[in-house]
DNA sequence: CCATGCAGTTAACAACTGTTCTCTGTAATT
DNA sequence: AATTACAGAGAACAGTTGTTAACTGCATGG
Protein backbone atom coordinates (compact mmCIF):
# COMPACT_ATOMS: atom_id res chain seq x y z
CA UNK A 1 0.00 0.00 0.00
CA UNK A 2 2.18 2.41 1.62
CA UNK A 3 4.63 4.08 -1.93
CA UNK A 4 7.98 4.51 -1.64
CA UNK A 5 8.63 7.68 -2.11
CA UNK A 6 11.62 8.98 -4.59
CA UNK A 7 14.92 10.44 -3.39
CA UNK A 8 13.38 14.07 -3.85
CA UNK A 9 10.00 13.62 -2.01
CA UNK A 10 12.10 12.18 0.79
CA UNK A 11 15.04 14.94 0.53
CA UNK A 12 11.89 17.08 0.94
CA UNK A 13 9.87 15.46 3.73
CA UNK A 14 13.13 15.38 6.12
CA UNK A 15 13.55 19.62 5.26
CA UNK A 16 10.38 19.68 6.15
CA UNK A 17 10.88 18.13 9.23
CA UNK A 18 13.95 19.65 9.86
CA UNK A 19 12.11 23.42 9.95
CA UNK A 20 9.20 21.87 12.07
CA UNK A 21 11.77 20.88 14.38
CA UNK A 22 13.86 23.87 14.50
CA UNK A 23 10.48 26.04 15.01
CA UNK A 24 9.44 23.63 18.14
CA UNK A 25 12.61 24.30 19.78
CA UNK A 26 12.72 27.92 19.30
CA UNK A 27 9.47 28.06 20.34
CA UNK A 28 10.28 27.03 24.05
CA UNK A 29 11.23 30.71 25.05
CA UNK A 30 8.77 32.85 22.50
CA UNK A 31 5.31 32.55 20.91
CA UNK A 32 4.61 31.59 17.77
CA UNK A 33 3.55 35.11 16.56
CA UNK A 34 7.10 36.22 17.39
CA UNK A 35 8.75 33.61 15.26
CA UNK A 36 10.86 34.68 12.19
CA UNK A 37 11.12 32.58 9.35
CA UNK A 38 15.02 33.75 8.65
CA UNK A 39 15.21 32.15 12.59
CA UNK A 40 13.63 28.88 11.61
CA UNK A 41 15.92 28.42 8.35
CA UNK A 42 18.88 29.71 10.39
CA UNK A 43 18.53 27.14 12.82
CA UNK A 44 18.13 24.32 9.95
CA UNK A 45 21.19 25.40 8.18
CA UNK A 46 19.46 26.45 4.93
CA UNK A 47 18.53 29.55 3.13
CA UNK A 48 15.40 31.76 3.87
CA UNK A 49 13.89 31.63 0.82
CA UNK A 50 13.70 28.01 0.71
CA UNK A 51 10.93 28.30 3.68
CA UNK A 52 8.23 28.83 1.25
CA UNK A 53 8.54 25.26 -0.43
CA UNK A 54 6.76 23.93 2.77
CA UNK A 55 5.07 26.79 4.69
CA UNK A 56 3.45 29.52 3.36
CA UNK A 57 4.40 32.10 6.53
CA UNK A 58 5.00 30.92 10.08
CA UNK A 59 1.52 30.11 11.14
CA UNK A 60 1.32 27.83 8.62
CA UNK A 61 3.81 26.30 10.16
CA UNK A 62 2.31 26.73 13.12
CA UNK A 63 -0.92 25.00 11.95
CA UNK A 64 1.30 22.01 10.82
CA UNK A 65 2.91 21.42 14.02
CA UNK A 66 -1.22 21.20 16.11
CA UNK A 67 -1.54 18.49 13.30
CA UNK A 68 1.55 16.95 14.69
CA UNK A 69 1.04 17.13 18.61
CA UNK A 70 -2.10 16.47 18.39
CA UNK A 71 -2.93 14.20 15.40
CA UNK A 72 -1.70 11.12 16.58
CA UNK A 73 -2.96 11.38 20.10
CA UNK A 74 -6.58 10.30 19.32
CA UNK A 75 -6.32 6.88 19.62
CA UNK A 76 -4.57 7.05 23.03
CA UNK A 77 -7.46 9.14 24.39
CA UNK A 78 -9.73 6.42 22.95
CA UNK A 79 -8.20 3.52 24.67
CA UNK A 80 -7.38 5.32 27.89
CA UNK A 81 -10.67 6.59 28.57
CA UNK A 82 -12.49 3.30 27.46
CA UNK A 83 -10.08 0.45 29.27
CA UNK A 84 -12.32 -1.06 32.05
CA UNK A 85 -11.09 -1.24 35.52
CA UNK A 86 -13.01 0.64 38.78
CA UNK A 87 -12.89 4.85 38.17
CA UNK A 88 -10.02 4.92 40.92
CA UNK A 89 -7.63 2.69 38.67
CA UNK A 90 -8.75 4.72 35.73
CA UNK A 91 -7.78 7.88 36.77
CA UNK A 92 -4.52 6.61 38.34
CA UNK A 93 -3.97 5.07 35.03
CA UNK A 94 -4.81 8.25 32.62
CA UNK A 95 -2.82 10.33 35.26
CA UNK A 96 0.26 8.40 34.54
CA UNK A 97 -0.18 8.69 30.54
CA UNK A 98 -0.40 12.32 31.14
CA UNK A 99 2.75 12.33 32.79
CA UNK A 100 4.55 9.80 30.54
CA UNK A 101 3.58 11.75 27.83
CA UNK A 102 4.86 15.34 29.22
CA UNK A 103 7.94 13.57 29.93
CA UNK A 104 8.13 12.31 26.21
CA UNK A 105 7.04 15.36 24.48
CA UNK A 106 7.71 18.66 26.53
CA UNK A 107 8.13 20.97 23.83
CA UNK A 108 4.46 19.76 21.89
CA UNK A 109 3.11 19.93 25.06
CA UNK A 110 4.44 23.44 25.72
CA UNK A 111 3.68 24.89 22.08
CA UNK A 112 -0.44 23.19 22.53
CA UNK A 113 -0.90 24.78 25.80
CA UNK A 114 0.95 28.27 24.61
CA UNK A 115 -0.58 28.99 21.44
CA UNK A 116 -4.20 27.41 22.54
CA UNK A 117 -4.97 31.01 23.62
CA UNK A 118 -2.10 32.72 21.86
CA UNK A 119 -1.83 35.32 19.07
CA UNK A 120 -2.02 33.31 15.78
CA UNK A 121 -5.86 33.14 14.70
CA UNK A 122 -5.77 29.92 12.33
CA UNK A 123 -3.62 28.42 15.30
CA UNK A 124 -5.82 28.94 17.50
CA UNK A 125 -8.57 27.68 15.52
CA UNK A 126 -6.77 24.68 14.56
CA UNK A 127 -5.71 23.93 18.31
CA UNK A 128 -9.87 24.53 19.12
CA UNK A 129 -11.10 21.72 16.02
CA UNK A 130 -8.21 18.92 18.19
CA UNK A 131 -9.65 19.91 20.99
CA UNK A 132 -13.47 19.84 19.77
CA UNK A 133 -12.84 16.16 18.43
CA UNK A 134 -11.31 14.76 21.80
CA UNK A 135 -14.32 16.23 23.54
CA UNK A 136 -16.52 14.06 21.15
CA UNK A 137 -14.28 11.45 21.55
CA UNK A 138 -14.43 11.29 25.20
CA UNK A 139 -18.26 11.41 25.27
CA UNK A 140 -18.78 8.28 22.90
CA UNK A 141 -16.35 6.49 25.10
CA UNK A 142 -18.27 8.01 28.23
CA UNK A 143 -21.72 6.72 26.61
CA UNK A 144 -20.65 3.36 26.56
CA UNK A 145 -20.12 3.46 30.44
CA UNK A 146 -23.49 2.39 32.51
CA UNK A 147 -23.26 5.34 34.93
CA UNK A 148 -23.95 7.19 32.20
CA UNK A 149 -27.66 5.54 31.96
CA UNK A 150 -30.35 8.25 31.65
CA UNK A 151 -27.44 11.30 30.79
CA UNK A 152 -28.34 13.67 28.00
CA UNK A 153 -26.47 14.09 25.30
CA UNK A 154 -25.57 17.73 26.36
CA UNK A 155 -24.70 16.56 29.77
CA UNK A 156 -22.09 13.77 29.03
CA UNK A 157 -20.65 16.57 26.35
CA UNK A 158 -20.30 19.08 28.57
CA UNK A 159 -18.41 16.75 31.07
CA UNK A 160 -16.53 15.48 28.45
CA UNK A 161 -14.97 19.27 28.08
CA UNK A 162 -14.44 19.36 31.59
CA UNK A 163 -12.39 16.01 31.65
CA UNK A 164 -10.28 17.31 28.28
CA UNK A 165 -9.91 21.04 29.80
CA UNK A 166 -8.52 19.49 33.17
CA UNK A 167 -6.61 17.05 31.20
CA UNK A 168 -4.50 20.05 29.70
CA UNK A 169 -4.26 21.80 32.66
CA UNK A 170 -2.71 18.56 34.39
CA UNK A 171 -0.58 18.81 31.24
CA UNK A 172 1.03 21.74 31.59
CA UNK A 173 1.69 21.27 35.32
CA UNK A 174 3.20 18.12 34.53
CA UNK A 175 5.55 20.56 32.49
CA UNK A 176 6.22 23.41 34.72
CA UNK A 177 7.64 20.65 37.08
CA UNK A 178 9.43 19.38 35.01
CA UNK A 179 11.18 22.58 33.99
CA UNK A 180 11.79 23.63 37.47
CA UNK A 181 15.23 23.19 39.14
CA UNK A 182 15.87 19.44 38.98
CA UNK A 183 16.37 19.22 42.86
CA UNK A 184 12.55 19.30 43.09
CA UNK A 185 11.64 17.92 39.87
CA UNK A 186 10.38 14.61 41.40
CA UNK A 187 8.69 15.97 44.74
CA UNK A 188 6.85 18.60 42.32
CA UNK A 189 5.79 16.02 39.71
CA UNK A 190 4.42 13.54 42.69
CA UNK A 191 2.94 16.55 44.17
CA UNK A 192 0.47 17.64 40.84
CA UNK A 193 0.00 13.90 39.96
CA UNK A 194 -1.75 13.92 43.33
CA UNK A 195 -3.75 16.42 43.66
CA UNK A 196 -4.62 16.24 39.75
CA UNK A 197 -5.65 12.68 41.24
CA UNK A 198 -8.08 14.30 43.93
CA UNK A 199 -9.60 16.52 41.11
CA UNK A 200 -10.17 13.48 38.93
CA UNK A 201 -11.80 12.08 42.08
CA UNK A 202 -13.87 14.95 43.26
CA UNK A 203 -15.31 15.31 39.37
CA UNK A 204 -16.01 11.19 38.77
CA UNK A 205 -17.97 11.89 42.53
CA UNK A 206 -20.02 14.60 41.04
CA UNK A 207 -20.55 12.43 37.76
CA UNK A 208 -22.64 9.38 39.92
CA UNK A 209 -24.58 11.75 42.13
CA UNK A 210 -25.32 13.80 38.67
CA UNK A 211 -28.67 12.40 38.04
CA UNK A 212 -29.78 12.54 42.11
CA UNK B 1 -3.84 60.81 53.35
CA UNK B 2 -4.00 60.76 48.82
CA UNK B 3 -1.52 63.40 47.96
CA UNK B 4 -2.07 65.66 45.35
CA UNK B 5 0.64 64.84 43.11
CA UNK B 6 2.28 67.51 41.22
CA UNK B 7 1.59 68.43 37.27
CA UNK B 8 4.75 66.66 36.55
CA UNK B 9 4.12 63.49 38.18
CA UNK B 10 0.80 63.78 36.12
CA UNK B 11 1.98 64.17 33.48
CA UNK B 12 4.34 60.98 33.52
CA UNK B 13 1.43 58.54 34.87
CA UNK B 14 -0.72 59.96 32.28
CA UNK B 15 1.60 58.77 29.65
CA UNK B 16 2.95 55.72 31.51
CA UNK B 17 -1.03 54.85 31.70
CA UNK B 18 -1.62 55.59 27.64
CA UNK B 19 1.14 53.22 26.94
CA UNK B 20 -0.51 50.35 28.69
CA UNK B 21 -3.61 51.20 26.99
CA UNK B 22 -2.02 51.00 23.85
CA UNK B 23 -0.36 47.76 24.47
CA UNK B 24 -3.41 46.62 25.59
CA UNK B 25 -5.08 47.19 22.44
CA UNK B 26 -1.73 46.04 19.84
CA UNK B 27 -2.50 42.68 22.05
CA UNK B 28 -5.84 41.59 20.60
CA UNK B 29 -4.00 40.20 17.60
CA UNK B 30 -0.40 39.13 19.11
CA UNK B 31 1.42 37.60 21.73
CA UNK B 32 3.59 39.99 23.82
CA UNK B 33 6.78 38.19 23.10
CA UNK B 34 6.34 39.75 19.32
CA UNK B 35 4.95 43.20 20.80
CA UNK B 36 7.63 46.04 19.89
CA UNK B 37 8.29 48.85 22.31
CA UNK B 38 8.53 50.91 19.20
CA UNK B 39 4.99 49.64 18.18
CA UNK B 40 3.67 50.69 21.27
CA UNK B 41 5.63 54.26 21.24
CA UNK B 42 4.19 54.51 18.16
CA UNK B 43 0.32 54.24 18.78
CA UNK B 44 0.68 56.50 21.57
CA UNK B 45 2.40 59.10 19.47
CA UNK B 46 5.40 59.78 22.11
CA UNK B 47 9.09 59.14 20.81
CA UNK B 48 10.34 55.83 20.88
CA UNK B 49 13.11 56.31 23.70
CA UNK B 50 9.74 57.79 26.22
CA UNK B 51 9.60 53.77 26.76
CA UNK B 52 12.62 53.48 29.08
CA UNK B 53 11.29 56.21 31.38
CA UNK B 54 8.31 53.94 32.27
CA UNK B 55 9.84 50.46 31.53
CA UNK B 56 12.53 48.71 30.80
CA UNK B 57 10.99 45.88 28.22
CA UNK B 58 8.56 45.31 27.33
CA UNK B 59 8.20 41.94 29.72
CA UNK B 60 8.57 44.63 32.12
CA UNK B 61 5.53 46.18 30.90
CA UNK B 62 3.67 42.90 30.96
CA UNK B 63 4.28 42.41 34.31
CA UNK B 64 2.47 45.66 34.60
CA UNK B 65 -0.43 45.10 33.35
CA UNK B 66 -0.93 41.35 35.27
CA UNK B 67 -0.82 43.43 38.46
CA UNK B 68 -3.47 45.80 36.38
CA UNK B 69 -5.60 43.02 35.16
CA UNK B 70 -5.83 41.25 38.00
CA UNK B 71 -4.54 43.33 41.00
CA UNK B 72 -7.61 44.93 41.61
CA UNK B 73 -9.97 41.75 41.01
CA UNK B 74 -9.10 40.20 44.74
CA UNK B 75 -12.07 41.69 46.81
CA UNK B 76 -14.73 41.13 43.96
CA UNK B 77 -13.28 37.19 44.40
CA UNK B 78 -13.73 37.41 47.87
CA UNK B 79 -17.18 38.75 48.05
CA UNK B 80 -18.56 36.23 45.24
CA UNK B 81 -17.80 33.24 46.47
CA UNK B 82 -18.52 33.70 50.28
CA UNK B 83 -22.05 35.31 49.33
CA UNK B 84 -24.60 32.93 51.32
CA UNK B 85 -27.27 31.69 50.13
CA UNK B 86 -27.80 27.86 48.56
CA UNK B 87 -25.10 26.65 46.33
CA UNK B 88 -27.31 27.03 43.16
CA UNK B 89 -28.04 30.37 43.42
CA UNK B 90 -24.05 30.97 44.32
CA UNK B 91 -23.56 29.68 40.89
CA UNK B 92 -25.63 31.44 39.22
CA UNK B 93 -24.39 34.94 40.29
CA UNK B 94 -20.49 33.32 40.02
CA UNK B 95 -21.23 32.79 35.83
CA UNK B 96 -22.88 36.12 35.58
CA UNK B 97 -20.58 38.03 37.66
CA UNK B 98 -17.50 36.13 35.38
CA UNK B 99 -19.71 36.97 32.26
CA UNK B 100 -19.98 40.72 32.90
CA UNK B 101 -16.14 41.28 33.80
CA UNK B 102 -15.24 39.86 30.30
CA UNK B 103 -17.96 42.24 28.83
CA UNK B 104 -16.34 44.68 30.83
CA UNK B 105 -12.48 44.28 30.32
CA UNK B 106 -12.38 41.87 26.96
CA UNK B 107 -8.52 43.24 26.70
CA UNK B 108 -7.73 42.07 30.12
CA UNK B 109 -8.96 39.06 29.95
CA UNK B 110 -7.62 38.01 26.50
CA UNK B 111 -3.86 38.88 27.71
CA UNK B 112 -4.12 37.29 30.69
CA UNK B 113 -5.78 33.77 29.05
CA UNK B 114 -2.94 34.50 26.55
CA UNK B 115 0.62 35.54 28.73
CA UNK B 116 -0.34 32.63 31.48
CA UNK B 117 1.46 30.14 29.17
CA UNK B 118 3.03 33.26 26.90
CA UNK B 119 6.61 33.10 25.67
CA UNK B 120 7.78 35.80 28.36
CA UNK B 121 8.97 33.85 31.51
CA UNK B 122 8.60 36.62 34.26
CA UNK B 123 5.15 37.47 33.17
CA UNK B 124 4.42 33.92 33.14
CA UNK B 125 5.22 33.96 37.16
CA UNK B 126 3.60 36.95 37.73
CA UNK B 127 0.56 35.66 36.65
CA UNK B 128 1.17 32.05 38.36
CA UNK B 129 1.62 34.24 41.68
CA UNK B 130 -1.58 35.97 41.28
CA UNK B 131 -4.11 33.02 40.25
CA UNK B 132 -1.79 31.31 43.63
CA UNK B 133 -3.71 34.20 45.99
CA UNK B 134 -7.27 33.76 43.70
CA UNK B 135 -6.77 30.11 44.93
CA UNK B 136 -5.81 30.85 48.80
CA UNK B 137 -8.47 33.53 48.85
CA UNK B 138 -11.08 30.92 47.55
CA UNK B 139 -9.42 28.17 50.13
CA UNK B 140 -9.93 30.88 52.90
CA UNK B 141 -13.61 31.47 51.76
CA UNK B 142 -14.50 27.27 51.90
CA UNK B 143 -13.00 26.89 54.53
CA UNK B 144 -15.48 28.95 56.17
CA UNK B 145 -18.68 26.97 54.81
CA UNK B 146 -19.96 24.28 57.11
CA UNK B 147 -19.77 21.86 54.13
CA UNK B 148 -16.18 21.82 54.56
CA UNK B 149 -16.02 20.42 57.94
CA UNK B 150 -13.82 17.87 57.98
CA UNK B 151 -11.74 18.89 55.29
CA UNK B 152 -7.77 18.98 54.84
CA UNK B 153 -6.09 21.71 54.23
CA UNK B 154 -4.70 20.81 50.86
CA UNK B 155 -7.76 19.32 50.20
CA UNK B 156 -9.62 22.50 50.23
CA UNK B 157 -6.72 23.78 48.13
CA UNK B 158 -7.10 21.02 45.62
CA UNK B 159 -10.90 22.20 45.30
CA UNK B 160 -10.23 26.08 45.17
CA UNK B 161 -7.36 25.76 42.22
CA UNK B 162 -9.96 23.57 40.07
CA UNK B 163 -12.65 26.38 40.75
CA UNK B 164 -10.01 29.20 39.93
CA UNK B 165 -9.24 26.87 36.97
CA UNK B 166 -12.72 26.83 35.79
CA UNK B 167 -13.54 30.16 36.45
CA UNK B 168 -10.75 31.13 33.95
CA UNK B 169 -11.74 28.87 31.11
CA UNK B 170 -15.05 29.63 31.87
CA UNK B 171 -13.89 33.45 30.87
CA UNK B 172 -11.93 32.78 28.02
CA UNK B 173 -14.91 31.09 26.44
CA UNK B 174 -17.06 34.16 26.99
CA UNK B 175 -14.52 35.97 25.09
CA UNK B 176 -14.41 34.22 22.39
CA UNK B 177 -18.32 34.58 22.56
CA UNK B 178 -17.75 37.95 21.92
CA UNK B 179 -15.19 38.01 19.30
CA UNK B 180 -17.21 35.71 17.47
CA UNK B 181 -19.79 37.51 14.48
CA UNK B 182 -22.82 39.70 16.08
CA UNK B 183 -25.90 37.06 15.02
CA UNK B 184 -24.44 34.50 17.70
CA UNK B 185 -23.10 36.60 19.96
CA UNK B 186 -26.38 35.94 22.09
CA UNK B 187 -26.84 32.54 21.64
CA UNK B 188 -23.38 31.26 22.16
CA UNK B 189 -23.24 33.71 25.17
CA UNK B 190 -26.40 31.33 26.42
CA UNK B 191 -24.60 28.45 25.72
CA UNK B 192 -21.35 28.99 27.46
CA UNK B 193 -23.41 29.86 30.75
CA UNK B 194 -25.32 26.78 30.81
CA UNK B 195 -22.11 24.54 30.28
CA UNK B 196 -20.32 26.08 32.63
CA UNK B 197 -23.34 26.40 35.09
CA UNK B 198 -23.27 22.50 34.80
CA UNK B 199 -20.21 22.21 35.15
CA UNK B 200 -19.95 24.35 38.51
CA UNK B 201 -22.83 22.23 39.42
CA UNK B 202 -21.25 18.80 38.95
CA UNK B 203 -18.02 19.42 41.05
CA UNK B 204 -20.52 21.18 43.82
CA UNK B 205 -21.84 17.97 43.52
CA UNK B 206 -18.61 16.03 43.89
CA UNK B 207 -17.69 18.79 46.98
CA UNK B 208 -21.09 17.82 48.89
CA UNK B 209 -20.07 14.08 48.64
CA UNK B 210 -16.27 14.18 49.32
CA UNK B 211 -16.83 12.33 52.79
CA UNK B 212 -18.61 9.69 52.00
C1' DC C 1 14.58 83.58 41.52
C1' DC C 2 17.69 80.57 40.22
C1' DA C 3 19.64 75.83 39.86
C1' DT C 4 18.56 71.24 39.43
C1' DG C 5 16.05 67.06 37.90
C1' DC C 6 13.90 64.65 34.67
C1' DA C 7 10.01 63.45 30.95
C1' DG C 8 10.26 63.48 26.40
C1' DT C 9 12.84 64.60 21.68
C1' DT C 10 15.99 64.05 17.89
C1' DA C 11 19.35 61.61 15.29
C1' DA C 12 21.99 57.94 14.37
C1' DC C 13 23.73 52.93 14.64
C1' DA C 14 24.06 48.15 13.35
C1' DA C 15 21.27 44.36 13.01
C1' DC C 16 17.42 42.26 11.70
C1' DT C 17 12.97 41.21 9.18
C1' DG C 18 9.75 39.20 5.02
C1' DT C 19 9.65 39.01 0.17
C1' DT C 20 11.05 39.28 -4.76
C1' DC C 21 13.69 37.74 -8.64
C1' DT C 22 17.15 35.09 -10.75
C1' DC C 23 19.89 31.22 -10.91
C1' DT C 24 21.65 26.19 -10.28
C1' DG C 25 21.87 21.35 -9.90
C1' DT C 26 19.73 17.16 -10.14
C1' DA C 27 15.83 13.78 -9.72
C1' DA C 28 12.00 12.48 -12.44
C1' DT C 29 9.67 12.00 -16.73
C1' DT C 30 9.40 11.28 -21.58
C1' DA D 1 19.38 10.49 -23.92
C1' DA D 2 17.00 14.76 -23.83
C1' DT D 3 13.63 17.57 -21.39
C1' DT D 4 11.18 19.13 -17.65
C1' DA D 5 10.06 20.15 -12.74
C1' DC D 6 11.39 21.86 -8.71
C1' DA D 7 14.08 22.10 -3.95
C1' DG D 8 17.20 25.09 -2.52
C1' DA D 9 20.89 29.06 -3.02
C1' DG D 10 22.18 33.80 -3.59
C1' DA D 11 21.70 38.62 -3.73
C1' DA D 12 19.27 42.54 -3.19
C1' DC D 13 15.10 45.47 -1.58
C1' DA D 14 12.80 48.56 1.64
C1' DG D 15 11.37 48.57 6.34
C1' DT D 16 11.71 47.46 10.77
C1' DT D 17 13.81 46.71 15.31
C1' DG D 18 16.26 47.93 20.26
C1' DT D 19 19.61 50.94 22.18
C1' DT D 20 22.93 54.82 22.58
C1' DA D 21 23.99 59.62 23.02
C1' DA D 22 23.32 64.34 23.41
C1' DC D 23 19.64 67.66 23.45
C1' DT D 24 15.55 70.77 25.17
C1' DG D 25 12.05 72.64 27.89
C1' DC D 26 9.82 73.08 32.02
C1' DA D 27 8.06 71.88 36.82
C1' DT D 28 10.11 71.55 41.13
C1' DG D 29 12.73 72.41 45.47
C1' DG D 30 16.20 75.31 47.75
Amino acid sequence: MSHTLGIRQAQKQKTRQALLDAALGLLEEQSLSSLGLREVTRAVGVAPTAFYRHFRSTADLGVALVEEALGSLHPMIRTTVSTTGDSEERITRTIELIARHVDGYPAHVRFIARERHGGVQPVREAIREQLARFAQEVKDELAKDPVSAGWTEDDLLMLAHLYVDQMLITASLFLEALEGPEREREERTRHVAQVATRQMRLIGLGRHHWLD
